[in-house]
DNA sequence: TTACTTTTGTGATATTATTCACAATATATA
DNA sequence: TATATATTGTGAATAATATCACAAAAGTAA
């Protein structure tokens, strides 16, 4: 079966778009209108399904429910994901206070940090001691962790993260992280993203004459 | 001239490692190095330095300082890029707040809201009535804009921007935001994120067995 | 039932991105 | 100076990704 990154990205929106869809009363979609809704063609859409051997009705398009059932399963949503943030600053509390992943069955359960000031050991979700991360993560068997320290501390962490058990990292620090085979290290680099949207702009600023 | 959005994303992640190389003392610099600090192939960096007509010397290198400032330049980094954000709430704030932004030339001038708590007319980083975006985004001659508003709100607010003169729009709301021809509209849509780093971790952690 | 229409599912094809591989050449060395 | 060596720059080859295009199936209508 060949993925690749993209190919997953698009299977959440496709699903984000669903629950949309749903919401507004639709009950079968085709593979059209999925295209529209995510700005992609419709054989994309077709082609993504068909690597997973999710199956329509010729003529009669996707029941919806099932499509996101399928879905769910093939991004491993079956059970509650539960995740760890280490760095409650600016980005790591918003993110940490942040419902929108609940919904997608992702729950922040506990955050960690070096700063004594930040500690909230009895919070409903917790703000505890980096000391703590590596008993806490084999406790509870936490597998996803997101990185909102400083670049300078980041690398630091996910040497602390690796032994105890960490096999996912969404990494907001703007430095390349290594990780090693039993771990994968996603980044989002919003200085990139910005860069690249200048880049964009500036292109469409001078082939558009001004 | 063939460019495309990674190649471009591949141009801001050199210039950071050459910013990175160059506190450590290196004043010249190979494919291979960058390659290795960007976790990519020597023939990419070449490749990609070739697109741009970026030449080093055979067997000199690269200059470092020459290399940033020829990035800068085909990244439209020559002046200070001033930014607006929609919607001062947990991300907006912390995005707001964000001083890392300014080392990249990116200066977020002016916030807009309309919860009336959160004006604040005279901070140095002003929030202000959404009302006012259009003329501020023109007095300011403002090309790019940030939105943290809620999902609901956020294709209406790209109406109000669009026809305000604004270009470019890095959206992190869940959902495809409709721009047109004369807007570039990015999405970083940190569901999707977290839904891709978790299904690669279940296929890491199926094919390792555990 | 039959004819007609719509939409899927997927090989074939086209496009795009990456890596290979090596001639050209700048630098270092003796 | 001549020789050896490392590194670039880039076409050609390969790999990855997306689109096309159409037969097959399923629904609709008469
Ligand atoms: N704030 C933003 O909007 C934003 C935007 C883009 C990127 N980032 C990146 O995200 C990261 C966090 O940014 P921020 O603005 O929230 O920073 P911040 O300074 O507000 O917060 C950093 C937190 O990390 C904690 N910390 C420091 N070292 C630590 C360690 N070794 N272990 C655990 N915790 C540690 C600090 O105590 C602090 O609470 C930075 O790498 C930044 O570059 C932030
Ligand atoms: N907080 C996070 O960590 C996080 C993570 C992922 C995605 N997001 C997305 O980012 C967006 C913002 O999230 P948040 O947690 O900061 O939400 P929030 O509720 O804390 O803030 C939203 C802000 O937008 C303002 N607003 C609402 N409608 C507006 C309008 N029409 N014009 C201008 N301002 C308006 C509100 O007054 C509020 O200040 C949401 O779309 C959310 O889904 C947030």
């Amino acid at each position: 079966m060949k993925t690749n990154k993209l190919c997953i990205m698009r299977l959440s929106k496709y699903k984000s778009a669903l629950y949309r869809l749903k919401s507004l009363g639709f009950v079968r979609i085709f593979s059209d209108n999925l295209a529209d809704a995510v700005e992609v063609t419709s054989s994309q859409v077709r082609k993504d399904f068909s690597i997973f051997d999710i199956s329509g009705n010729k003529r009669g398009g996707y029941k919806i429910d099932e499509l996101i059932e399928k879905i769910n399963t093939i991004l491993g949503k079956d059970e509650l994901q539960k995740v760890v943030i280490i760095g409650v600053g600016k980005l790591g509390s918003a993110l940490m206070h942040y419902t929108g992943f609940e919904k997608e069955g992702i729950k922040i359960v506990a955050a960690f940090d070096i700063d004594a000031l930040k500690f909230k050991h009895k919070d409903k979700t917790p703000v505890l001691p980096l000391a703590e991360l590596p008993e806490f993560v084999r406790k509870n068997n936490i597998k996803i962790g997101i990185i909102t320290v400083p670049a300078t501390a980041a690398q630091q962490v996910v040497e602390i993260m690796l032994p105890a058990g960490i096999k996912g990292v969404l990494n907001f620090a703007p430095i390349q992280l290594r990780g090693n085979d039993d771990c994968q290290i996603n980044n989002v680099n919003l200085e990139v993203e910005l860069e690249n949207l200048i880049y964009f702009v500036n292109v469409l600023i001078k082939t558009k004459g001004k």
